[in-house]
Parts: structure tokens; sequence; C-alpha cells
DNA sequence: TTGTATATTGTGCACGTGCACAATATTTTT
DNA sequence: AAAAATATTGTGCACGTGCACAATATACAA
């Protein structure tokens, strides 16, 4: 039914040859404006498709896609977005398509800047960022507008024009899951904590996102504004005391939501803590795995890193191969992990 | 640093001719005694792999696969797995991979067999299949070891030497998920039902090992036997008598477990009843979805049928491609769906 | 008009493979 | 031993593309 035309069949059907085609294609000019505008008219109506095998193994290397993301080694939660690149490279490197890995330091912004100006003049067909950086991503951008770079970002969201697509987490969501949950247990009578623990900039943006969702879920089932405490934690030393005295002062505290993946670091807190309240936090870190399994903490929010990363790749894939439409926004699942199912998530 | 060899570089290294370097590669015979060997052994040291973006220029088609699988007309829980092979099927048409979908009455077994029979004459490379029908299935593997068709499932797990790789779910975590689910609600001291809908047999182990995980787990916690009550409908018309009469014998029910997707119709049931239990069940179908927003239905399980089979295809092609080690049996994530997440899910 | 510079268009080759067919070596038959 | 039959090996082409270079057409100066 639908045929494939190739350039000699277009040359045919403009009546001049196969190279003539190929200029007006990749605009290396030299065509006279009849010429070309014969050739676009045929191009247009068939909608050509270039055969991505043949121009593969002519080119040897079809796309080269650049990934920026912070080093697993300072911050283990990127682990599995990392594995998910890896992955992706392995599976599409038959097919041409070449993907390198920048990892920067995600304590030192000028490690992130360092990353981005060498990727800059490699003349990639895309990049993949995680912008971590809130500043200097957007310095970025500006670049990759500049030199036409497109740009693909996932895990924290940051609006710009240059961006394609974005991969990430619906956070005011994962609040909400996390009181309706707490409320599904406690009733509407039950009181609960939030808990923030800073440790940079960077993530305060989340931690508040979250802390709306979870609020939003408690006005909206009529619980009264008092019932939804909140501790900030700037320094993980005063963690310990800060935490145990505003509990031994609030004992109707029924349930702790930890808004980061440090909620390992609250169940140590409380290890001993008598009528210990019921704990919910983020991310499969291997702490927090260790502890779900222990019952020290009960329920974990997860929106799997690695599917992040690599369904990022894919839509890069589908954006450059085939003219494809991606989605300007993708939001993965937010996974409820409890003890028992959580074996289903490592894999 | 790793060098893609070509079988010129092989016939070179051989001292033979390009040609017989591609008859023992595709074992097409005519071949001396002696340099079989000669060849075969530059082949091992070197660990040939073929350029495939060659071979599929040459070829058009590099593989063909076929899939198996209920026809969402008379299922709707399939059409998700539908929509995961057909984008599947777009994703990979570019590389030169064919993908046929044959889609069978999941009420007559011999729709199955008949699609089976026009599969196995079409040398495919490898088949994906969904065994809902055990006699038949195992009649089908028979036929495909007598062939050397390698044969993935996904969904329903049954045990054979010619499955290579298996995607599906795990049942008992699922009910054992369930279990905790409800007993972080209520506590120990409350009573469950769990609800059999029976339609037809095949779903029967289904049912028997989410009941069995959910036994599990309620033992586990010290919970007595006889707070776990099951109810088996094998007749719909029954449904809403049987169930009202039992709840209103047995107040005490806190929850209720509906074990299939069929749960949006114990939902109709309890529609005007007073102090309805909470309510648990399986899959994102349209009616539960609706139940769910509607707080009829409290939970949902959700194991990804779009998933499944997007990645039982992805491992075929890797076993195709790439000589990659594919596991044997991959579970996917048993989610945890409220009305607070569900978007996420539903993209 | 002829020659020269420049703008435009056409052609050949390589990428690595699979397969048909040509070429050569070996065995069998007469 | 020569011819015929068969077994084994070598070669050429096509797949569709991108690019270098050859070929042709057009404009301009002498």
């Amino acid at each position: 039914m639908k045929q494939e035309y190739t350039l000699q069949d277009i040359a045919d059907m403009a009546q001049v040859s196969r190279g003539t085609v190929d200029r007006v294609i990749h605009g290396r000019g030299k065509v006279s404006k009849d010429t070309y505008k014969k050739i676009r008219y045929v191009l247009d109506k068939i909608s050509y498709k270039p055969n991505m095998i043949a121009r593969s193994l002519r080119k040897g290397v079809l796309f080269k896609i650049a990934v920026l993301m912070p080093d697993y080694n300072y911050e283990i939660y990127w682990k599995p977005a990392v594995k998910g690149v890896e992955d992706a490279k392995n599976e599409y490197s038959i097919f041409g398509i070449k993907i390198d890995t920048f990892l920067f330091n995600p304590n030192k912004f000028q490690s992130f800047r360092q990353m981005y100006i060498s990727i800059l003049d490699k003349n990639y067909s895309a990049v993949l960022v995680a912008p971590f950086f809130f500043r200097e991503s957007l310095d970025f951008f500006k670049k990759c507008i500049e030199i036409g770079l497109p740009v693909f970002t996932f895990n924290a969201q940051l609006d710009n024009e240059c961006i394609v697509s974005h991969v990430g987490q619906d956070l005011i969501s994962s609040g909400q899951t996390v009181a309706s949950l707490l409320y599904k247990i406690f009733g509407k009578t039950a009181e609960f904590l939030i808990v923030h623990i800073k440790e940079n900039v960077e993530n305060s943006k989340h931690m508040q996102e979250k802390e709306q969702g979870f609020r939003n879920f408690c006005v909206s089932v009529g619980m009264p504004k008092k019932s939804v405490h909140v501790q900030n934690i700037n320094n993980i030393k005063d963690l310990n005391k800060q935490l145990l005295s505003y509990l031994s002062d609030h004992p109707q505290i029924k349930g702790i939501c930890v808004s980061t993946s440090k909620v390992w670091m609250v169940a140590e807190t409380l290890h001993n803590h008598s009528e210990k309240p019921l704990l919910v936090g983020y991310d499969l870190l291997e702490p927090n795995v260790k502890y779900l399994r222990s019952g020290q903490i009960d329920i974990l929010i997860y929106q799997n890193p690695y599917q992040q990363s690599s369904l990022s790749i894919s839509n890069i894939i589908d954006y450059l191969m085939v003219d494809k439409k991606v989605q300007k926004k993708y939001l993965l699942p937010i996974e409820i992990v409890i003890k028992e199912n959580l074996d289903t998530f490592l894999g």
C-alpha cells in the first residue's frame, strides 16, 4: 500500500538527477530557483522519508546524542538514571546512534559549566540534560538556541523555548498521594508532620511542591490547617535533637512524611522511639530499601530514574529518526512502594 | 579500540573469498572440510558480529516477529498490550523489523489454534505469545520446538523448554500487597472478604495465587485464619444478591478485595450500601477508573499490560540482534493506584 | 565569435551484506 | 587420458544514501 520513495524516484519525478535532489534535501545550495521549486514540490507531495538504514550504512554514525547529568559517585540517586542511558547506548549503537555521557559534580556548578562547554562544539544532534543547576542550565539553553541544538530535559523541570520534550515527575500529585495514604490509614482527625531536610538550595523547589500537594489534599478532605506540621532541618547534625524534641512536644502526630530521599536518616533517628509514627519518604536508595524491609520505613514514593532517562532517550530517537511528534511533557507514574511489592521494583 | 570486522576481513584472514565466508556463516553447505575449519577458527577467534545495518539494507526485512494475543474487542483488558505492540512496530520498522499481530478470540480456543497454525509456516524469527489457553499453548510450543522457533511469553506464565524469556506478573506478591494495605488501614483485628468472579476457567489459577498471597500475609502478621472470607461468584447474575446477603450476615467485614478486573461490578453492587467496606481490585479498565475517581473503588492494583508487551518486544529484539543474554523471567512492578496518582498512570 | 570564469547539474563510488552466477578444482565415467 | 559430471570457490551486482568530482550550461569579458 504505502510505497517508500527513493532519491532516484524523486529525481525521476522532478526530471532532474539524484545529486540535485540530494542537494535540495540537505540544503547545500548550488541549485537554481526553478529546479529547487520543482523538487520541493515533489518532496512535499510525497512527504519523503529518507531510508535511515542506507543513510546509517553510508555515514557510519547516524546521530550523536550528548547526555549531561550528575555523577552518581557524588549522589547515588542518579545511578539508575545513568544505567538507563547506558542500556540505551548498547541497544541503539548497532543502529548507528552514538550516545556520550557527561557526568558533572552536583556540588560544583563549575563542573556543570565546564561540561556543557565541551558539549557545544562537538556538533551533537541533540542533548539530554538533567537541569540540576538553575542559572547555569539557562545559560546553557541560550547557547543551544544559538547553534540550533535541540534540548531534552528530564527529572527537574525548567521551561524554555528550546526544550523539545521533558520527562519528569509530578511532585504535587506525589504530595497528594502521600497525604491520601496517611488519611486512609488514620482518618481526618489525625495530625501529620512534614520534614524537609535541606542540603543544597536546588532541591528546595521540589520540597515546596511536595508540601503543597500534601496540604492541598488535607484541605480538600476538610482537615484543619493545623493538622499539618512542618519541620525544616537545615543542618543534619540537628536532626536528632530537633526531631525528637518536636515529637515529644507533639505526641499526637501519627505520620511523618520526609520530602526527600534522606528519609533513612529519620528512620535512624526514630530507631528506638516508642510508638513510632508511620514513616513515609522518597526514592529507593539502598538505606531506604533496607529500612523499608525491616519495617522502620513504611512507605516509599518512587519515580523511577531509570525509566526517566531511558524514556528520554527513546523520545530523542523518535524525534530524530521518524518525524514523530513527541509530547512536550511526559510525567512518570508515581509508584507507591511498600515492603510487599518492593522486590518487583528492584528488578 | 574495538574494531568491527567485515566479511572481507575474515576472508583475508582465512585466505579464502568473501562468498565462502558467507556460506559458512549461513551454513548453506558447499564448503570443503578444510576451509570450513579454517573459517570457523577465525570466526570464533574474533567473535564476528554481522553489521545489521548492511544486512538490513540488503534484505529489506531483517526479522519477522509474530505476536499472538487476545483480541481486545472481546476483552478490553488487552487493549494497552496491543498498543504496546503497535508502538514497538512503528519504532522498529525503520530498522527492518517487521511485527505481525495475530489477535484471537479469548472465548474460543479454536480461534487460538487457527491463528497459531497460520503462524507456523510463515518462517518468523521469533514469536511472542500470551498463553491464554493452557492446553493449546502447550501444543503450539511443541510445534515451535519442532521448527526451532524461539518462543517468548508474557502475561500468563507457562513453563516450557522452548520459552526463551517471560515477562509477567507476580500474583502472589500482588495478593500480599493488597493484604498489607488493608492491614495498614484497619489493623490486625479486622476481617476481609475476597471475591472471585469467575467467567472462564483460564483465570482461576490467577485468582488462586492472589488469594494465596493475601492469606500468606495475614498469617505472617498473626491474624486468625477466619478473618479472611471468600466468596465465589460463578454466575454474574447472582452477584448482587449473593454479595449483599453475605455482607449483611457479616457486617464486621472492613475491606473487600476483588481478584479480577471485574471489581467495577462490585462497586455497582455496593453503590448505595450504607457503611461501604473499602474496595480493592485489579486493573485500570475504564469503569474501574471511573469508580476510582468517584471514590466507589478505593485502590486498584495494576501490572501495566502496555509495559508487559513492549518490554517483551524489546527482549526479542535484543535476543535476535545482539546476542545479549535475556533473562528467563521479568516481573513487572506491582503498582498501587489510588485517586491521587491515577492520572500519572493513564499517560 | 571565441575564450574564460562561474553557476548549475549529472555520475561514480563506497558503506557491508546476501545471493545469483561465473570460474575453477576435483572426481567420475567412458 | 580425455571428456563429462560434480564439488568447491570466487566475483559482480544491488540495496539507498552522501559526497567528491566530472560534465555541462550559462554569464561575462576580450
